[in-house]
DNA sequence: GCTGCAATTGAATTTCATTTTCAAGATGCC
DNA sequence: GGCATCTTGAAAATGAAATTCAATTGCAGC
């Protein structure tokens, strides 16, 4: 499945993985919890991945690495990456939750082809400031937005059509 | 649970319900499928509701008026609704489906409480206008989007507020 | 470097929203 | 009105996510 990126790094650096682990072990610290081998793997190929991955895609990538790493674990440790900044989930609406990293990333939205299911993302500095003018509108301390855009990609759009005539 | 519309009309007129009503009966045609006594129940029980209604609660709604209609009729009559445009899906994140009815309403969005899941409603002239221009920058034939804003809400804010002095 | 206790793991189980199944009942075209 | 077809709703199935629990592991304090 295409997915085109807004991201101005190509790969993820070395340096950048081990800052990245450094943020989980301090959040891990910080909340009294522990370091394992499991979450450092499962970050480690997490940040290795430039998908929108479903936990069960996830999953698969991991085992490549260490078959004995279960499907619960990277459940849980999906929220934790979540919950110290690392990740954030994704919506695309069709009952599955997706994640993708967001260490170093600009804030981006998605425009997801309804057919095939592949995403571009894109940028836009307006989303950001409606969403701190709404909340001073309505007295809302915001936290976070989401923004998706559905419609057909181009491909999508010319094999429809090749296939009517 | 609060929630704040803004809608230009304050209740559904019986003028309304028999527009809303031959919209689905003539959607039924069309498809080939057949009018009923609960179709129109479940149509009626959802206009009269200005909520954004989980099929859960709708349930509970249409059962006052008639308690042999069951889940799956509700389901399965929320989905030709939204078929032929009277109805559309919002998504909370809350793991649950809810539906508003979408006759007459201008186009909105909402901003979503995380700690009581009260919603305001708000205009955005902008974000159909971004949906169209994203939509020809990448080649997308766009269909819809989606965007909410989430954040804490005046009451809530002051209660955890309270809550730590 | 041990010890012990609390956190972690993962297979299995449970939960819960939604979908599907199917036999009995309703609808509407002829 | 007859009859094919659609609809209904209770029950069962599905599937993603959460929970349980016994075995394992991390690490703070000695």
């Amino acid at each position: 499945m295409l997915q085109k990126r807004i991201d101005d790094q190509p790969t993820i650096s070395r340096q950048m993985v081990r800052e990245a682990q450094d943020i989980l072990h301090r959040h891990l610290k910080r909340v009294g919890l522990k370091q394992t081998a499991q979450r450092d793997a499962i970050l480690r190929t997490f940040l290795e991945t430039r998908d929108h991955l479903s936990t069960d895609e996830l999953h698969r990538l991991v085992q490549k690495k260490d078959a004995r790493i279960g499907y619960t674990t990277i459940y849980r440790t999906l929220k934790l990456l979540a919950e110290c900044g690392l990740a954030s989930e994704v919506a695309f609406h069709d009952g599955i939750a997706r994640y993708e990293h967001q260490y170093n990333r600009r804030s981006h939205h998605h425009m997801v082809c309804t057919e095939c299911g592949s995403s571009v993302e894109f940028f836009s500095q307006e989303v950001g400031q409606l969403e701190q003018e709404i909340g001073r509108k309505y007295h809302y301390v915001t936290t976070r937005h989401t923004f998706q855009i559905y419609g057909v990609c181009e491909d999508c759009g010319k094999q429809d059509h090749a296939h009517r005539s």
